[in-house]
DNA sequence: TTGCATATTCGACAATTGTCGTATAGTTTC
DNA sequence: GAAACTATACGACAATTGTCGAATATGCAA
């Protein structure tokens, strides 16, 4: 066959894909702009990361390694823009949490948010008007 | 007066520890069998993990110096102690995840669950149910 | 007391992450 | 075309994390 099978490990990424802290700030803005220049991203965060331009550069470029970021090359310009998904980077992120700290488990998680996480009357009837709608699917 | 108060920092480790993969590890370990030396340790994960004694107990001590672990001196023994609740811990890394992926803000997160993570029958009806529970706290 | 069996200490090493600086190469503008 | 910009390419460095091995110190048993 012409063109390669992406092999599981490229699969596991893209579905459960983690960030590190860094690369999640960057990232947001990605999502926000693309496709876009490193030089773009480093001046949409200059109020809130005094970032150098090579700190953003070099963090984009490992992530493309990585690869979260596609680059597109125009003339002499490279265009970031993503290659895994906002909901892909936040279920690695949960997935990774929810593994570690409560062994894989949603429900003990649940617990805990409750017991020890104190939801107010607003978020609980919040997420009980969710989980109501929640209640047709699968299974 | 006599004793120093805890500074911030310090607080801020207690209430909402940060533990490594490994840490996390060894962490569930020590609020099992605590107190313990590092050798129990090494022994009661063998089976999972292929970690030599000097691998644990440097990570051991690691955690003692960030003051997730409390070393208590007999003769010529270390015991191990926790130095920071099983409750800190999970909060920690859940409040991790909450403001890298959703801003900290927990209905999105809900949401996210809800609509991507696909709640089963099963564990929408168990979160219905703990959502009620919940329904006469503090708000 | 001599010595084995443990524990402890500590230094080491590779990989990852956060952060830059600088040397180059490609454009654009007089 | 030469100067002034702008992007890229890279190498570097410190801190953290995952992993050990080896040297040293201790305690118990024969």
């Amino acid at each position: 066959m012409a063109h390669s099978k992406p092999n599981k490990k490229s699969e596991q990424i893209k579905f459960n894909a983690e960030l590190t802290e860094a690369e999640w700030i960057i990232m947001k803005v990605v999502w926000e702009n693309e496709p876009c220049a490193a030089g773009n991203i480093q001046e949409a965060l200059a109020n809130s990361k005094d970032w150098a331009y090579s700190t953003v550069k070099t963090t984009m470029d490992r992530m493309a390694n990585k690869g979260f970021l596609k680059i597109q090359k125009i003339r002499n310009l490279q265009l970031f823009s993503s290659a895994i998904s906002e909901v892909d980077a936040k279920r690695g992120e949960f997935r990774k949490m929810l593994k570690r700290a409560f062994d894989g488990a949603l429900t003990p998680m649940m617990q805990f948010l409750i017991e020890h996480e104190g939801l107010s009357k607003t978020e609980s009837a919040q997420l009980r008007k969710l989980v109501n709608k929640a209640k047709n699917r699968k299974d």
